[in-house]
DNA sequence: AAAAAGGTTCAGAAATAATTGAAAGTATGA
DNA sequence: TCATACTTTCAATTATTTCTGAACCTTTTT
């Protein structure tokens, strides 16, 4: 294979698992791109590589550098900007995970525990909606907790869980 | 707080959430309304508290099924047929993470095995590609494990799991 | 102080995904 | 066998998301 070939399979790839999982294509496949390039790249640059909008550029840079993952590199002498992305994979992981844990998880947490408040005991329907919540609230509060630690972990994380999963 | 209030505010929440996580509003909707009733419910039931159409339902109540999260029942003497969901939370986690790793996270594991038999090992551009599609591969690999050993997991994995990390 | 070189914004256009509803399919039982 | 009571399918519509590009900033250079 290429490495022009293989680039953009793995653009398109990153880019199709991006939307699978909520995240807009041309934000996945930006990243992508960044990862990949040794060097620093100009939203000129990525526009190019891309065949993306100068606006369209712009915005999905702004929001992988909300996420944490691509920074902005200022070049002595050089007007424009560049943008790297964060090479370190586990940082990126841990990163993309706090983020979804702020944004998403913490809401529906926060609304779980208003449902739970939930008054009338006696009827079937509320016992039900009661212990479908708590239960759901229980485990989310569990994966929060589980995700917290892997946000904040090291690089050997997971290798002490896969031994102790083992015994 | 009363009961139809807490009802729409778990449905509504629990849609958003899917639509975050790539999976359609009106499905993980259906997933919501399923998993607080006590009782099996028909398509009708479903479409009527919804609001949405019988191809609605049936299309995404099959995807449910497909996910394995959602059961037909069958009812003595009943023509139609009635939906109940697995109200075991963490059967349903673990179900939810089986399918995503068979669905997603295979085909991109398969392609990155692919694209690290990149030849020309000199330039800096193919250094750089192997490095972080190496670097991705080895974490997702990592990942699916644990995914996996999590899909097949007991009640405790979860404690095992923290209790550990705490040392 | 005007021009140049870049960066940002956002209303409208385009692309994508979800939904409807009516027609077609399937079983049941009178 | 035919009517009834459902379920399934899918082309057309509708809703949602994403993208474009031109206007508008901001900073630097001449």
């Amino acid at each position: 294979m290429k490495l022009t070939e293989a680039k953009n399979k793995f653009i398109q790839a990153w880019g199709t698992l991006g939307s699978e999982w909520g995240i807009n294509r041309t934000m996945a496949q930006i990243h992508a791109l960044l990862l990949i390039s040794p060097e620093a790249l100009s939203a000129e640059d990525i526009m190019e590589q891309l065949s993306i909008s100068r606006g369209n550029t712009n915005m999905n840079l702004r929001s992988l550098m909300d996420w944490g993952i691509v920074y902005k590199e200022l070049v002595q002498g050089e007007r424009r900007e560049f943008f790297v992305a964060e090479k370190d994979i586990l940082k990126v992981a841990r990163q993309i995970t706090k983020e979804r844990r702020k944004r998403e998880l913490e809401p529906v947490l926060k609304l779980f525990t208003e449902l739970n408040e939930l008054e009338g005991g006696s009827k079937v329907e509320v016992e039900e909606f009661k212990k479908v919540t708590g239960d759901i609230k229980d485990l989310t509060l569990r994966v929060d907790d589980l995700l917290e630690k892997f946000s904040k972990s090291d690089e050997n994380w997971f290798y002490k869980i896969l031994v102790q999963m083992m015994k």
